[in-house]
DNA sequence: GTAACTGCAAAATATTTGCATCCTT
DNA sequence: AAGGATGCAAATATTTTGCAGTTAC
């Protein structure tokens, strides 16, 4: 219990974010999933905490490398831990995602190497972003 | 011109979706189009066309395989143009699309390959979805 | 002390459904 | 004729901004 506490005073000093309590709430609580989330399922889980604060605390995340977000379809934006290396304006997590179409579930493949593909001329590639979909392990 | 039109209807006709002059305005237009489009830029488009029917055409285009959605970021969903052989429950648009930064374009780039990567043990792939992020031709 | 964070309010944007009427097949 | 498409209305969901009070550094 401790330690993840420490650990998560550790990421946001590392990445430069003042500690609050609401941050390490939600970054506690994140980092004991191994799925994405999404603003709704954290406003039901912390029903005390303001929906905004949530928002705009997953945006300051994101922005300083502690998340990156992944869009998976028609519905909201979900949420997953970063790599060390990110920070602002610097993300490197160039990982597919799996969206389970039973149970909803955002997974990273963090192991999966995304191919670089070849652009047309005279395009500059500054990011990409892969999404398979389909049936996980636990809905198969 | 009515190249264009016969060539829309017979799309239409192929994909066992009714003509009506709504959906071959809106496709029409889209044939002309060599990028993704949204709600907001049919809807500005066409003044005279019902916002909402444009978006239930645009679903049933999608789900007869006239369409695809592409998703691009914390915007609007975007549609471009199917293969012929997608169809109802069938999508082959296996293609990477590229998200330009500066004018926000959603371009296919239907020549690239997307490679099939490995998903974990008991994991089912039904679908990719791959978006390369950056500046466009035009832009850079 | 200062800049940043929080919570409350409110708005802007996007997605979706119901229903009566009209049109395509 | 019958089932599907359209337009009008309205609801739901999602994303975003403003501002005053509070807090971390």
């Amino acid at each position: 219990m401790n330690d993840i506490r420490t650990h998560t005073d550790q990421i946001l000093h590392t990445k430069a974010v003042r500690i609050t309590p609401m941050r390490q709430l939600l970054l506690d609580y994140i980092l004991t999933q191994n799925q994405a989330v999404g603003l709704n399922e954290l406003e039901a889980e912390f029903p005390k905490a303001d929906r905004i604060t949530i928002y705009r605390t997953l945006k300051t995340f994101e922005e300083k490398g502690i998340l990156h977000s992944i869009e998976q379809g028609h519905s909201e934006v979900q949420y997953a831990l970063c790599h060390e290396e990110c920070g602002p304006e610097h993300h490197v997590d160039r990982h597919p995602h799996f969206a389970c179409e039973r149970c909803g579930r955002i997974i990273c493949l963090e192991e999966v190497f995304i191919p670089r593909v070849a652009i047309p001329q005279g395009f500059i590639q500054h990011d990409v972003e892969m999404t398979i979909k389909g049936v996980c392990g636990e809905c198969g």
